[in-house]
DNA sequence: CCCAATTTGTTCGTATGTATA
DNA sequence: TTATACATACGAACAAATTGG
């Protein structure tokens, strides 16, 4: 059931104006992203009907799809025959599918159960504030956590987030949040993470890191570190993850559908 | 000239039949893949224009449209405004970019000069004929490179190939290929690579991988098995890359535009 | 269970804009 | 400059999926 709507009232955009150079569709793409954005359109929400909305726009209903259609594609909307179009949220199923590419090495895929070894204020260090934007020795928050696959310890994340971007965190909230940690970010600061960069590389174990998966030190292990963007590819999390990699493996599909 | 009319071999399709739940621009898409697969639409060559091509389908414009452009996000096809549409074919920069993930730690990117250290009929192993579908000990091609990058050996392939796809490869003509190998497959052997699975994991390097890289063995390093896969997801060649990750990484995008 | 209203999906045809050779 | 080809935009009609009565 998509949350309430409230009718013909109000639909909140105003007509786009053509300008030349910039076709009408974008210009109705970036209105509906300025609006996920701000949250007039907070995720899991219904957007209204397409001819309401291309009237309010000032368009035709097919320049209007053609907008959804790119936002669609970016996962930022998801839309049903018969049902609607709404503002993806985050769920598990989403994590997975996006955002996790471990797999067992039988091909099995599975949400991980995640196991928070630590929550605490820090700062940041010089990778994470390369890859924020930020300064080394800025206020952050450091998360740890341990990710269990058929109940083994696969994988070790060890997060830096700055500390600016979640006012009011603490380590209860974070540890009891209901479901993942893209949605906690999005439901509690509204943060939106739209898409990941990766860089993977192999290293021996660290002493932390063979303690908390169960191998040797220096058994070879894949570091993956990640770098979560939201609105206009700004970054918002720093990650690296540690995988150990003999019943699992780190997937990747080049040029899908 | 007046209007071309049958007999005119021009335009080789014939109208789509509707069907009953299968939308008629997806039977013009499969008719494309079909004629980009049995040949009569080469790698690099034009297709017939929009509005002569509908007509050919028997179909609206916008349903042809429709149609390429599921097979363009596919890489299948690619299209210019005042130019074309044309059938995709194996680049340098197609590699580089849709199918080579390994860049400099600075985040360069650089396309890689590939050195053949041997080409040799040979029999698939266990994990090559599970991957491509066949037996253990089929006929095959094992051919092994090393790939430089800014002058320094990164990373290590071993493939293999059924040979029943490959009739008439010798290690000369491999040897002596003018451009990258899948396009090497596409001109001599009419196998289009489409896209790839890859599963990566972290190693230490074997005797073998340490000599040709130049690092000592037991050094973690990646290990990527790659399948490459052509129409209807169908297998064609197996590839475990090895790769040192020490001024390089393999990267990746989640959910890019 | 079926029906009817709602909503997106598909298809048509046309006109005009913009990039390319 | 001109002709060509794809890109954008419009509006209309019907099909298919979903929901709720």
């Amino acid at each position: 059931m998509p949350s309430a709507q409230a009718g013909s009232a109000a639909i909140p955009f105003q007509p786009v104006s053509p300008e030349t150079g910039v076709p009408l569709y974008r210009a109705v793409k970036r209105a509906l992203m300025a609006a996920i954005e701000d949250g007039r359109l907070p995720p899991g929400s219904a957007l209204p009907t397409e001819a309401p909305l291309a009237a309010a726009f000032g368009v035709a209903v097919g320049t209007l799809r053609q907008a959804v259609g790119e936002l669609v594609a970016e996962h930022l909307l998801w839309r049903r025959q018969g049902r609607g179009t709404f503002v993806a949220e985050h769920s598990p199923e989403r994590f997975l599918f996006q955002f996790f590419h471990v797999e067992g090495a039988d091909g099995r895929r599975e949400a991980p159960v995640v196991e928070t070894l630590s929550c605490d204020r820090g700062r940041l260090n010089e990778d994470a504030a390369e890859a924020l934007g930020g300064r080394a020795g800025d206020p952050a928050w450091h998360i740890e956590n341990r990710l269990l696959l058929q109940g083994q310890a696969v994988v070790h994340d060890r997060i830096q987030l700055p500390a600016t971007l979640v006012r009011g965190l603490t380590e209860k909230r974070f540890r009891e949040r209901p479901g993942t940690i893209y949605r906690f970010y999005q439901d509690q600061f509204g943060i939106a993470v739209l898409s990941a960069r990766e860089r993977v590389r192999a290293v021996p174990a660290s002493l932390d890191v063979a303690r908390a998966l169960g191998v040797a030190r220096g058994t070879p292990v894949l570091e993956v570190r990640r770098t979560a963007l939201s609105f206009g590819e700004r970054p918002v999390e720093y990650r690296v993850s540690t995988i150990v990699t003999g019943a699992h493996e780190y997937v990747q599909t080049l040029n899908r559908a």
